[in-house]
RNA sequence: GGGCGCGUAGCUCAGUGGGAGAGCGCUCGCUUCACACGCGAGAGGUCGCUGGUUCGAAACCAGCCGCGCCCACCA
């Protein structure tokens, strides 16, 4: 005890790796896979990638899960916070790939087997760092059952979800246009795409007619009219009705290109007339395939011209190319106009390279049969998105889904399970059988094998314990930025390979922005590394600021909270030292150790006065709101409303108040009461410092296990007095009117003031008052030099030296017009016929009480 | 082009039909026997603008202004 005495400030970092040794140590995160979903509980972290360090977001939605995940354990279900990394193909190639160039080599030079081995051996060097780093923060995930998407069990699921999708015709391999990424040389999603807005130049450029004339077509790509194949105009546009199917001639090529008619093209954009290049636009390529026209491919996958844009311009950059074309345009006298042009082009991503759309072999998936029951679920209600909102969002993309292209161009990732032997072509789980099959190249795209998660990681195809008892999990929790990356695709094939959505709550949690309102990002130099703010405040105060600054909208990281968090995590500290302090040294000296307190349960609250009766209501209503607010998602409110508990109820008045009666052993155990049970309530939002006061409760009151695996202590409505909440705010109020006065009036804090209450219903709460006031009440029937008013009369102030009688006389000016403004107030509301008619009865009745009250309160004055 | 969100105290944000709130910052006071990462008392707001619904609007509806995000194949 002595030693806690002298623990005037609650230390982080010397607590935390001690309480998380011993978390660890207990097989408390590990349970074990028994009973059914529907009594379990179970969460599936988005899996970070193994190349990851724990940023901003990971750390709120690591809080956010852990939250609800020790409030779970602690409602004593079978909890299972699923672990796991992801091989994240693009990154983690990327990231192996750079050390190799340091080291003068590439992966070209190594070939692909030594290459992939060369990346397992950089995860087995590096890739539990973010592991390492969720244990900081607290989070108590299933460690020993560490999953990543690459393990074998993960690539039997994988290849089995895509030979059975393969068979049922929803996989398929097709030469179309793609989203081809030049940077990392391989195609990319839709999904991966991201729009910038660029100004370009676009030309406007006279395209001579076989036997006459010209058409003059707009351009931002002059170099992709080497692949040029027709001209098109719309069929209802007069100006060009008599050249349709006429024949154009593609300046510096020669070719000759049919003039067509389609609805696509817009009359009143440039010039009317469009140039198709089938081969190097996504619409072009739609036309082109509608009108059977030729496909051309110019721009090769490097990024450089092909030999089939001629040999003036073979391998040409696709920007040089442009200049060169434009200067032959211009030789020619081909270019009629070139305007700025703002507009929006794709961009990849993953490398930031301009996309560059190409005609491209590669493996597409159709979801529209796999979205429909996955539009159902949500509609339905099976699937429940916290916000709402989220629910449309979800819908309209997954009701206008497009086909997928699964393959990438990759090394590090799972192999596409597709061998080929001269026209023959095979699909399955095993090589096939027999000489000269060569397997695919390509890689799947990482977000296939993610989408396989919830029910991969717990040993799916097996039919495993773990499954049955955490299959579906219970919540999803992430960022709006992978709904459809992620979250939709895991509900398509949770529904589609296990009959079931894959969790019943998606909660999109906010985006926690730079102080200053920019992305928080390494390379703008704006992100703010969560472990540091660990290091500088702890991780309970970090937990407490991200759950605080959280909100269904976007926020600006907030330091504040962070050291907001810090205080509480200080105060509770400082708090539980006072009570157990105190209430050892007392029973030290009585020799009692212990009396009335049971050996292995809570101490049971003996409520003596009104205030003990006041924390207990106050506390159930604590503890209800709480874990309604964790439930409901609503954490902020969950951490402020701690914070106000502990700081105004716990310690500024309950400590307060029953700090002359600590003698007193009903009292000890009241107060023990509220303490042990307010740590337990704490715990999901600040576990290091509520376990590290549990494993300080003298024996009989704490328990020899962790607090993490004590019960969540529940309302217990019986507690509920408001007879006694009145009558302490009633107190308060008394407490704050006499003090607001002794400050207006220069009467110092700390003498007691002889005074005398001729006020009503005060028998119980006076001597707090007296105590927090610091007044000396008796019944002198001496003349008051000064009157204060409280809640149903006043506090007269006897004879006194301290009191300035002018700066009293100034305060009651100020206090009877504030009076009379209200009672104005009041009255103009009660005169309004219609208000005293239409409003409902209660609070017409309130405002008569109201009014009646603030009279009384003048005529004291 | 379609959709969503947001404009409340100097700052960051709660609040959704009955007397404008929190944290930080600011002012004043306090070595009150747990905590100065503390305690107490204060100052500070046309709740973006306009109109409507209502006995009553920061909140509900409409329009406007400003900011942010998502989706979308007009060269």
């Amino acid at each position: 005890m002595s030693d806690l005495e002298s623990r005037t400030r609650f230390e982080p970092a010397e607590v935390e790796a001690r309480i998380t040794r011993r978390w660890l140590e207990s097989g408390l995160f590990s349970p074990e896979p028994e009973g059914a979903p529907e009594e379990n509980y179970s969460i599936a972290i988005p899996p970070p990638n193994v190349t990851g360090a724990l940023h901003m977001g990971h750390a709120l939605n690591s809080t956010i899960q852990d939250t609800l995940i020790r409030l779970a354990r602690m409602e004593g279900k079978r909890t299972k916070w699923i672990l796991g990394t992801d091989h994240a193909g693009i990154a983690t190639q990327k990231q192996v790939e750079q050390l190799l160039a340091a080291e003068g080599t590439s992966r070209q030079e190594l070939g692909r087997e030594a290459f992939v081995q060369r990346v397992w051996r950089w995860r087995e060097e590096y890739g539990s760092r973010i592991v390492e780093q969720l244990k900081r923060l607290g989070a108590s995930c299933d460690f020993e059952d560490e999953r990543f998407t690459l393990d074998p069990g993960y690539v039997e699921a994988v290849l089995k979800v895509f030979v059975a999708l393969y068979d049922k015709g929803l996989i398929y391999r097709d030469n179309r246009m793609v989203n081809w990424d030049p940077g990392l040389r391989s195609a990319i999603s839709d999904l991966e795409v991201e729009d910038r807005e660029v100004t370009d130049t676009l030309y406007s450029v006279a395209y001579p007619l076989e036997g006459g004339g010209e058409i003059v077509v707009a351009t931002v790509r002059p170099e992709t009219m080497l692949a040029d194949t027709a001209v098109a105009v719309n069929p209802g546009d007069e100006r060009y009705r008599d050249l349709i199917g006429r024949t154009a001639i593609l300046p510096i090529v020669g070719r000759r290109l049919p003039v067509i008619a389609d609805e696509y093209v817009k009359t009143d954009f440039g010039t009317g007339a469009l140039k198709i290049t089938p081969g190097h636009d996504p619409n072009d390529f739609e036309i082109g395939r509608k009108h059977g026209l030729e496909e051309i491919t110019v721009i090769g996958e490097d990024g450089r011209m092909t030999a089939a844009a001629g040999e003036r311009f073979a391998g040409l950059t696709v920007e040089a190319c442009q200049r060169a074309v434009v200067e032959a345009l211009e030789a020619d006298g081909a270019i009629r106009a070139r305007e700025d042009y703002p507009h929006v082009v794709p961009f990849s991503h993953r490398s930031g390279a301009r996309v560059e759309p190409l005609i491209s072999l590669q493996w597409f998936m159709r979801m529209e049969p796999l979205a429909e029951p996955a539009i159902a679920a949500v509609r339905e209600g099976r699937v429940r998105f916290v916000p709402e909102r989220w629910e449309r969002v979800y819908e309209q993309w997954m009701s206008e889904i497009r086909p997928w292209c699964i393959s990438r161009q990759l090394w590090w990732g799972h192999q596409i399970p597709v061998w080929y032997r001269d026209d023959e072509v095979y699909c399955g789980l095993e090589p096939p059988r027999g000489e000269g099959w060569e397997r695919d190249p390509d890689v799947l795209d990482t977000w296939f094998s993610s989408a396989l998660w919830p029910f991969a990681t717990l040993g799916w195809p097996q039919d495993t314990p773990a499954l049955r008892a955490f299959y579906p999990t219970n919540v999803l929790s992430t960022a709006r930025d992978i709904i459809f990356l992620w979250v939709a695709r895991m509900i398509m094939m949770g529904l589609a390979f296990r009959e079931e959505v894959p969790f019943e709550q998606v909660y999109i949690h906010s985006v926690i922005q730079a102080p200053d309102g920019r992305r928080m990002s390494k390379s703008l130099g704006t992100g703010i590394d969560p472990l540091e703010v660990i290091e500088a405040h702890g991780a309970d105060a970090t937990r407490f600021g991200l759950l605080a600054m959280s909100s269904t909208q976007d926020v600006r990281y907030s330091a504040e909270k962070v050291e907001q968090g810090q205080r509480l995590a200080n105060k509770l500290f400082n708090a539980s030292r006072f009570a157990l302090t105190n209430i050892a040294r007392r029973r030290e000296k009585h020799g009692d150790v212990g009396a009335g307190v049971g050996p292995d349960v809570t101490p049971a609250p003996v409520a003596r006065s009104v205030e003990d009766r006041w924390i207990l209501s106050r506390l159930q209503r604590a503890k209800r709101s709480t874990r309604e607010a964790i439930e409901a998602f609503e954490f902020h409110r969950a951490a402020l409303g701690l914070y106000e508990f502990v700081f105004d109820e716990l310690c500024d008045r309950y400590i307060e108040l029953v700090k002359p009666r600590l003698d007193d052993e009903d009292a000890q155990a009241t107060l023990l009461h509220v303490l042990t049970e307010t740590l337990a309530m704490a715990h999901p939002i600040i576990p290091f410092v509520t376990e590290e006061i549990w494993s300080l409760l003298p024996a009989g009151v704490a328990r020899d296990d962790l607090l993490a695996a004590a019960p969540y202590p529940a309302a217990d409505d019986a507690l509920l007095d408001p007879q006694a909440e009145a009558a302490v705010e009633r107190q308060f109020e008394a407490v704050q009117a006499v003090r607001g006065w002794r400050q207006a009036v220069g009467v110092p804090p700390g003498p007691r003031l002889p005074a005398r209450l001729d006020a009503s219903g005060y028998d119980d709460i006076a001597a707090g008052i007296a105590l927090l006031a610091r007044l000396e009440l008796s019944g002198d029937g001496g003349e008051a030099i000064a009157t204060i008013p409280v809640p149903g009369g006043a506090v007269a102030v006897l004879r006194s030296e301290a009191v300035d009688l002018e700066a009293h006389a100034r305060r009651l000016v100020e206090q009877r017009a504030t009076l009379e403004s209200e009672i104005q107030r009041a009255e103009g509301k009660l005169a309004n016929e219609r208000f005293v008619a239409k409003a409902p009865a209660p609070v017409v009745q309130a405002e008569r009480d109201k009014l009646e009250r603030l009279r009384r309160e003048l005529a004291e004055l």
